[in-house]
DNA sequence: ACCTGAACACCGTTCAAGT
DNA sequence: ACCTGAACACCGTTCAAGT
């Protein structure tokens, strides 16, 4: 099948099949991704530069699909939305964090929701030369807190004596539990001390 | 060379050898590590379990390398050392950051050092069913800021007209600067939202 | 006990060949 | 324009062969 009437591949195509096998914790190489699409890696190359220009695809969709507008409400509801939904996309995506994380952000989508989130905390009243600061705080949260869900059942398991460590653990929570109760500690504290910084 | 009368390798050699090419940003793979050894590839299954052994080295060796002793002083203090500590710890090594969070921690150092932080809350006062919590949002705080701290120095680059973000990026700093002032800010909120909780 | 070389199944990438 | 097959330099891993 040397050339097909219609074509079997597209930038979009690629970058979906990849989205999919990383969601699914599989390989999502030139060639997983040629597998799963029933067609030779090379032939790739005709729509796509390589396993960067792949990455590129893969970050765009991502993001795109969890994204989130905003149409007015008051700056900490957003900020609550924009926190879960992030954890939520880091945690279905661990092996993407440091593509996500490493690269420049240039793709239009992305820069439009940090757009949003901008000017929800410049409407919100937070000074102009500190909201940078405040979304990057921001990001690190999500992306903490979407690494610990993603983390296994069993975060520590003590070989030895421990003098205070293994007792909290017997009386704790596990799995995701534990995660969503972190989370829920995590959002409050940084919410809170965001509300007390702006009434200063 | 086939048989050398004192041995050419070691797993100490070849967890720090590993963790070299990491902290150089290299690639860390077997192949890669018996040439920085001077040594053929197949000669490391004498002395480790194929690639994963290696990671379980390199985590051991980086977290060792990291390690904060609590001599007594108050919670809020050896924190801050922590998370500045355990920031650089995760900027040094941004690819290792899936390989440290993915796996559930038995080595005894990194159970020492978690051991370590939870007597420090619990003497400082905190609940002992919010320690573990309290916990995974410094893990997540640090990681996140690590990171960031790893990230380009020029983290947005809009392509368009924006209503917010471009005019903030203008008259911001860039690169670790940006990196510190971020986290300056981020742990002032984290420890002064501590401090709030510990007060009621 | 410990290093080697050959072998295997993978990986990303290039490119001439086919329609 | 777009898929293919052959080729290349890589990767992790196994194992019989050497001392």
């Amino acid at each position: 099948m040397p050339r097909p009437s219609s074509p079997l591949l597209s930038p979009e195509i690629i970058g979906a099949a990849g989205l999919a096998l990383a969601k699914d914790g599989d390989p999502f190489g030139v060639n997983a991704i040629a597998r799963s699409l029933g067609v030779r890696p090379s032939s790739l190359y005709n729509h796509v530069e390589g396993m960067d220009g792949i990455l590129e695809l893969m970050r765009g969709r991502l993001v795109d699909g969890y994204r989130i507008e905003w149409n007015g409400e008051p700056w900490d509801e957003y900020l609550q939305v924009v926190l879960r939904t992030q954890r939520r996309m880091y945690a279905d995506h661990p092996q993407l964090v440091p593509l996500l994380v490493g690269k420049t952000i240039t793709h239009p989508a992305v820069i439009a929701a940090y757009d949003d989130l901008a000017s929800v905390l410049v409407d919100g009243g937070f000074p102009e030369d500190e909201v940078l600061s405040v979304i990057a705080v921001i990001d690190a949260f999500a992306i903490g807190f979407g690494l610990d869900l993603a983390s296994p059942d069993e975060v520590w398991q003590p070989g030895e004596e421990t003098r205070t460590l293994g007792r909290l653990i017997d009386g704790a929570e596990r799995g995701s539990a534990r995660s969503d109760r972190t989370f829920a500690l995590g959002v409050g504290l940084l919410i809170d001390s965001l509300r007390a910084r702006l009434a200063r």
